[in-house]
DNA sequence: GGCAGTCATTGACATTTGTTAAGAAGTGGT
DNA sequence: ACCACTTCTTAACAAATGTCAATGACTGCC
């Protein structure tokens, strides 16, 4: 049984949510521990599960052919883990997910998902809102990455999320800006004086 | 009575939908002549109604504390237009939307939507679906525009989008890639070479 | 037809960022 | 404590992009 209370919480949210609900909604997920620095999804796999983040950090990103890394995004606690398109599609895996500390997800596999979304109205109108958000957020991110010089960025990055310059890599920080990991220093080195 | 067979593809695309409630979808949305240069959202008001594109093309923009204009996004024959946020939450919108051309919209206001997710599962799963699958794409294109550079989000832009430059301002095409006006004309001349 | 205004292009120059290489600082394993 | 490895920083130079200014093409209006 999940006691997470961050997960409970977030189960909560859904609006007349019975108790009831919630035991069957926690029912179908299961806990993953894992290692700092393993993947939870690669390229070309079929994303079998999602997860929501109880403890740690993932970042999730592509690869290019020319074998770049390119940081999507980074999940911390209260976000959800997985390639969205291979989980739900069940098509292969373009992203890679990949714990930068050990974590602990609270996952749900593809057909659980699926039956759980049909019995119960609340958890289906908690995914839909949380994918939902995500849409919105990330368009407006996707605004400000075009007008931001790469030092307006890292900022915004500070005051939006000011625990990633202490938990991710810089290089992987870099990657999240669009930049190399030499001008990330450079601003660092700006900013501090 | 919306007879637009680009709309009417797009409503029976839902699995299982009969044409009774076809029929009472349609019911649900009217038509709207926007003129070219008109806007039909603007930063700070409420928007009022979500539209499909039925003819024309729409561009979607943010303005900057100093006036910049950032294009986010265009809208051709077969997207939605409308901002999200502001729509579903009747809160005052963040982004402008603009008609670049004489255009059509089929549109639904926020209690006719309402109303309609609750009565057409149809309806309610393709608007999910068109979410969620927004979704994924800009979350590949994030990941594509912090790799490439100007030249290579160009080339890529022309390959899934080539009717942008025919029929969008270069200045807004600029803005859509990120870049000043004047670094797309150079890109265009060396391309051309 | 002429005029004003907008838009795309071009060139010169400044600024930013990438690349390459080197070294310093920190980390983990034995 | 030592070594190997990774990460971060710095510097010098190259490349890309932004900024400013000027020009020509085009459009719509009177």
């Amino acid at each position: 049984m999940i006691t997470s209370p961050l997960f409970l919480k977030f189960i909560r949210s859904a609006p007349d949510v019975k108790e009831e609900e919630v035991t069957m909604i926690l029912d179908h997920f299961t806990i993953l521990q894992v290692k700092a620095k393993d993947h939870t999804v690669r390229e070309g796999e079929i994303c079998k599960h999602i997860g929501f983040v109880n403890k740690g950090c993932f970042s999730y990103y592509t690869l290019s052919e020319s074998g770049r890394k390119s940081i999507i995004h980074f999940a911390f606690e209260d976000w959800w883990t997985g390639d969205l398109q291979s989980f739900l599609k069940r098509q292969p895996a373009t992203t890679y997910w990949q714990a930068l500390e050990e974590a602990e997800l609270i996952t749900i596999n593809r057909s659980d998902f699926e039956h759980l979304c049909k019995i119960s109205q609340a958890f289906k109108y908690l995914f839909d809102l949380k994918t939902q958000t995500a849409y919105i957020k990330i368009l407006n991110k996707s605004a400000k990455d075009k007008s931001e010089t790469a030092e307006e960025k890292y900022l915004r990055m500070l005051e939006e999320y000011p625990q990633i310059i202490q938990r991710v890599p810089h290089y992987d920080v870099a990657s999240y800006l669009g930049i190399a990991p030499e001008s990330l220093s450079r601003i660092r080195n700006k900013i501090s004086k």
